[in-house]
DNA sequence: TGAACTGTATCAATAAATGTTACAAAATAA
DNA sequence: TTATTTTGTAACATTTATTGATACAGTTCA
């Protein structure tokens, strides 16, 4: 499959609202931008409305805009919005019940999962998506 | 596309190898715990071969076998051996450069796909093979 | 009332991973 | 030396996740 981008797309839309600071932005614009298909974006700032960090507004000069400010919005939050938070996946299948391995083997992975994940949002959470923008404008 | 499970896969292969110490093991066998074919196993082993950590023999008789001692094969050089090594990926498409967001982007989330990555390597620096049959023999 | 949006369902296209088949090459044992 | 067993790998099929595209209902506002 393509790979899932999702997470640098969310962050690429977000830094374009927190540019157009309380302004609405249409999925058009950001769409050029991104350089992909509107409904793709209206599908993203869809799962970044569920997790409070847009606010869009319907009909005729509507748009979405930053329900927080850049300061207040850590990745982790991004992250969590958009990726089922996964940095390896399991077996595919069920291992073999009668071998001593494949009967224990699932929940030591499922543990060690686990830690990774958190290993990742925390070190996300570290940062804004101020923290961002300032890199940006450093170029 | 399926997720990559090559991670968790080799992880389990190793641990199988472990526990037959040094004797040789077969695809089939292996792919029998795993439950799946045995090509697809072979295929993997030919990753963990190349990143030195089992060794094989073809021919009647023929299987594989750990390289190293269990203690010395950290979870991070299995992540290695078999991942791209990419917690997220990049946007497909290349961003617009005529938008002051889109033209910078890229070099921003590239810069922070790497410091996500190492802080991965680095956590499963701290486990050895060892340390994870370890917990499964507590079970 | 018409125009310009979002929201979302549905389907097509793409791409990555796994699964399967086939067979050459190597090792061993009879 | 021949038959057997096994790895290694190429080639292709299948599956599935993701992205991309089309269509249209529902809102908002002039």
């Amino acid at each position: 499959m393509a790979a899932n981008s999702q997470f640098a797309t969310a962050v690429h839309v977000l830094t374009i609202l927190a540019k157009n600071n309380k302004e609405r932005v249409k999925s058009d614009y950001i769409a050029g931008s991104v350089n992909t298909n509107p409904v793709v974006i209206r599908r993203l700032l869809s799962s970044l409305q569920e997790a409070n960090l847009v606010e869009s507004q319907v009909g005729v000069a509507g748009g979405t805009f930053l329900a927080k400010r850049p300061k207040d919005i850590r990745l982790s939050e991004i992250y969590k919005a958009v990726s089922c938070g996964e940095v390896f996946a399991l077996h595919p299948n069920k291992p073999d019940e009668n071998c001593p391995v494949g009967k224990n083997i699932a929940a030591i992975l499922c543990e060690l999962q686990k830690e990774i994940d958190k290993t990742v949002e925390e070190k996300l959470n570290q940062y804004t998506l101020r923290d961002l923008i300032e890199k940006i404008e450093e170029n």
